[in-house]
DNA sequence: ATGCGTGCAAACGATTTGCAGAGAA
DNA sequence: TTCTCTGCAAATCGTTTGCACGCAT
């Protein structure tokens, strides 16, 4: 049984989930999240973290990445199409231009498939982690 | 301390492992798999499948995919570039052609990002899952 | 007053690892 | 013989959930 927040009620929580999660920029764990959030004084505890991010990436208001060792979330826009630059340093993602959405759908006619979602990372190096 | 295998001796589970992986034809979990080979007879460890999955992900035998939930892996060649269109329902995978690398290139660069790697998975329905 | 959201701690499920024994080289 | 791989069970780790209380409506 799924307990997802209803997202009926305003809290104090609410609101600091979210704020963090824009301010952290890019691409943060829900654990990482939390503890940013403790070390700044809010009390909140990691599940309602878990909750709140989860019930944020439901309503279109982040866009979460698995990886290997968890997933992780970021603020954006809801509607927004998820392609990303994603560094691998320091986590900063970058929103790209839609790609080749014409190349997708071929593949897809040409094996039978009917798409319905489809999923664009690429990984690497920003430019402020690969000087120096 | 990661206790990888280090891949000196030939041993009975590990072709059992990668003739299973191969017979999968899709993607499958470690669980899974560990699941059918026991029904099949093996009498081998879940850990062992554990090992010998991450084994073959390391050399470029099996590629994985993040899914919530857990790891799928499937059986590919060394070297393979890592497109797929995946049926959510049935888990089957198809290599799709190479997708517009220069336009990965492209975004990058306009990024000042250095890449390292990119990944495209589109989910949707197969063929046969999309019939009846 | 009503009942949703929170916090804590316990529960979970996937994956990893310690350790002793089996088997390949 | 030597040293890697296996198997089991216990340990991890990220995440979810049960429950009672506080607070938004």
């Amino acid at each position: 049984m799924t307990a997802t927040i209803r997202d009926r009620r305003h809290t104090a929580q609410k609101e600091a989930v979210r704020s963090a999660l824009s301010a952290a920029g890019g691409f943060v764990s829900a654990g990482e999240l939390h503890l940013r959030m403790s070390s700044q004084g809010h009390g909140i505890g990691l599940a309602t973290v878990y909750r709140q991010l989860n019930a944020l990436a439901e309503n279109g208001h982040a866009d979460t990445l698995l990886v290997p060792g968890g997933q992780l979330f970021r603020a954006c826009e809801p509607g927004a199409h998820h392609h990303h630059l994603v560094c691998e340093s320091c986590g900063t993602a970058v929103e790209i231009d839609p790609p080749d959405e014409d190349w997708i759908a071929a593949s897809a006619d040409r094996n039978g498939f009917t798409v319905t979602r489809h999923l664009v990372e690429v990984f690497g190096q920003c430019a402020e982690c690969s000087e120096g």
